[in-house]
RNA sequence: GGGGCUAUGGUGUAGCUUGGUCUAUCAUCACUGGCUUGGGACCAGUAGACCCAGGUUCAAAUCCUGGUAGCCCCA
């Protein structure tokens, strides 16, 4: 076996596996040379686009109009959010442009707040004004001390978020819903991710936040991968930043505001990861670059079948296109199995194959990417069957996600047990705790140095889990007020 | 954030321990020609590399220091 594909099995070395799949299915080159930035290929890229496209469509929906913010961020406003959110990313500094200083130095933006905010609290007066939802999808930079590495950790972020401002606290409760609905419709729906939605412990929340949630997914090595935040912002920011409007009341009051961040980077990862297998990328149908991929097979010694089976190809290439099938007739010099080889590292869901066979029995050969056989279809049907292949797919996929999230969340009533559960599977576990709040921290951080690391996601939300009363904190032993996730986290 | 490992043509590598014969190995990709195609064909030819900056030395891909980048493990 030659260096070509994929050469760890996905279960056996998964960091091994998923650095090779990012780099052999084209998804991203590394080779920038600069830490923590890398270069979106067109392959990978198509994949991203459709994942801003969901989410912008959808959001859309919602009210939100998008807007754009520049690069640079004012120090004065940093300063600003840190003060009052103590949020403080190690942000890039411009300092000089040629050779000459910068007489006052800025920021390349990391998370929005602290340049969208002072505008926001320019651009409201009245509660007429509200509720306003706005967003951007661009790109986010800050400086990250760790180890980096592709779609999971940068200094580089594709990013997107919203940020909206209304007059009431339950007006942003319902869109903090709406967030979630956002998650289920896209990340689940449309990308196969499973994920639990929780509500953050406070000593975990976003610090400028009432509190946080966020969908977080399991990674095929069963650590927690974050998918998206919403924050319920309270008044913190409005605060912070003057944001300020005249109520129906007459009296001028701070607005209340939400924002909502998916990680496009590690929903990426997420698909890339569970998705994938040991042949490599496994794609959503709808989110493939290339659909279908037809593969003839032609001898040299049958010249006139030959041309019959060129000409067959290109009819069902047009044809599919015609359908609006993203298809690739193949007819490059490569051997047939260098292509299946090819294209299954790649991820396209359907293969077809035409060769003398196929041309005597009036039939095509079928390969889907999530099975590991060939059928038949006779050509006159194609428009259908290749539906139905395209809905097994999605399936398959789908079904795959579901069994490895549900076979990996599991449930403990004991500090020991949940130790060797965390030591010997990882994934999610379910377990009873004292306190949400920030009294149940110290049993968290017990909880951490107990388990070599383990997290407390958070509860479910917005549904919370019951406790019996009769359950007990596994750290201190006192009444459990919640049910909590714990997890290993990226 | 802590630890370990690595850097040689486009890609994957040999050489490094013990400096010299390295005018740098092999394979693959690319290009030319021929032949071939049902799960990573074959033959011939062409082209292509020692991460950067210092240092040690008569002599550095090889040893040392620093930088840069990547990977793996653990927080």
């Amino acid at each position: 076996m030659k260096e070509l594909g994929i050469t760890v099995k996905k279960q056996e070395n998964f960091s091994e596996w998923y650095t090779q799949v990012v780099q052999k299915a084209e998804l991203a080159d590394i080779r920038l040379g600069i830490q923590g930035f890398i270069v979106h290929k067109p392959w990978g890229f198509f994949i991203i686009k459709k994942i801003y496209e969901y989410l912008e469509e959808e959001i859309e929906k919602q009210g939100h109009s998008a807007f754009l913010f520049p690069v640079a961020v004012k120090e004065e406003n940093l300063k600003k959010e840190k003060q009052h959110a103590g949020f403080t990313p190690n942000v890039f500094w411009i300092t000089e442009a040629g050779d000459k200083k910068i007489e006052e130095k800025f920021a390349l933006r990391p998370t929005g707040e602290a340049q969208i905010y002072p505008m926001y609290s320019l651009w409201f007066r009245s509660h007429k004004d509200l509720p306003f939802k706005g967003y951007q999808s661009r790109i986010s930079v800050f400086r990250n001390e760790m180890t980096t590495r592709p779609f999971l950790r940068g200094r580089e972020f594709l990013f997107f978020e919203t940020h909206n401002v209304f007059n009431s606290h339950n007006e942003a409760e319902e869109q903090i819903k709406d967030d979630l609905e956002t998650c289920r419709k896209i990340i689940y729906d449309k990308i196969k991710i499973p994920f639990l939605y929780f509500k953050r412990p406070q000593w975990d929340k976003f610090k400028g936040a009432d509190h946080t949630f966020t969908p977080d997914t399991l990674m095929p090595d069963g650590k927690r991968n974050q998918l998206a935040s919403t924050h319920d912002l309270g008044q913190n920011f409005s605060k912070a930043f003057n944001i300020k409007i005249r109520g129906k009341d007459e009296k001028e009051q701070f607005v209340w505001q939400t924002c909502f961040g998916p990680g496009i980077w590690r929903i990426m990862a997420a698909l890339i990861g569970i998705h994938g297998d040991d042949k490599g990328l496994v794609i959503p149908f709808e989110m493939a670059p290339l659909q279908i991929v037809i593969i003839p097979i032609t001898f040299s010694d049958k010249k006139s079948e030959s041309k019959k089976i060129i000409d067959s190809c290109v009819k069902i290439e047009n044809s599919l296109k015609k359908l609006c099938y993203r298809v690739k007739f193949d007819n490059s010099e490569e051997t047939p199995g260098f292509k299946y080889h090819k294209w299954e590292l790649q991820g396209v869901p359907i293969r077809i194959e035409i060769g003398p066979k196929e041309i005597k029995s009036k039939k095509v050969s079928v390969a889907l990417r999530t099975e590991n056989k060939k059928t038949q279809i006779t050509i006159s049907k194609i428009d259908k069957e290749i539906k139905k292949l395209s809905l097994k797919l999605d399936k398959d996929i789908k079904d795959k996600a579901d069994n490895y999230f549900k076979n990996n969340t599991r449930n403990s009533n004991s500090l020991d047990e949940l130790k060797e559960l965390v030591k010997k599977y990882r994934g999610f576990i379910k377990v009873p705790f004292c306190s949400v709040d920030n009294d149940g921290k110290s049993c968290a951080d017990i909880l951490k140095i107990e388990t070599d690391g383990a997290d407390i996601c958070g509860t479910l939300y917005p549904k919370e889990e019951k406790t019996n009363p009769n359950q007990k904190c596994i750290i201190c032993n006192k009444k459990a007020n919640h049910i909590v996730y714990v997890a290993k986290s990226y």
